[in-house]
DNA sequence: CTTCTGACTGGGA
DNA sequence: GTCCCAGCCAGAA
């Protein structure tokens, strides 16, 4: 309990539809830093089975206002559509306005 | 215990 | 604006 990870879901799971966060953003709430930024993202790359369709992953971004998966699994493109979905404008170069959708927390 | 990897970030070219 | 390099944190082997 309190895991470093359960703690990312707990804090991605805040995140309102159409908004967006960043890894380092969600560090900074756990760890107070955004050192951990990495971390987070690794936490999500281990997200459990059951907690995807509880943790809404895909609304984690990086600070660029881009899509940063390897995985295959859950491919940028799947997550843009998701993000879009929600209500989400990506710009031509498929970046983000985080200045907009930026989530800092309600 | 040590070692490595990873869905990141910031700064420099 | 984009691309590349080095640094930090947490967990798994």
């Amino acid at each position: 309990m309190s895991s470093f990870f359960d703690r990312v879901y707990e804090v991605v799971c805040r995140v309102p539809p159409g908004r967006v966060t960043t890894y380092g953003d969600v560090s900074r709430v756990l760890t107070g830093t955004a050192r951990s930024a990495r971390s987070v993202g690794w936490a999500l790359h281990g997200l459990p089975p059951d907690r995807v369709d509880e943790v809404p992953w895909w609304r984690v971004i990086n600070s660029k206002g881009r899509v940063s998966t390897s995985c295959q699994e859950h491919s940028a493109s799947e997550q843009q559509a998701r993000l879009m979905d929600e209500g989400v404008e990506f710009g031509l170069d498929d970046r983000v306005d985080l200045d907009r959708f930026g989530w800092d927390g309600e």
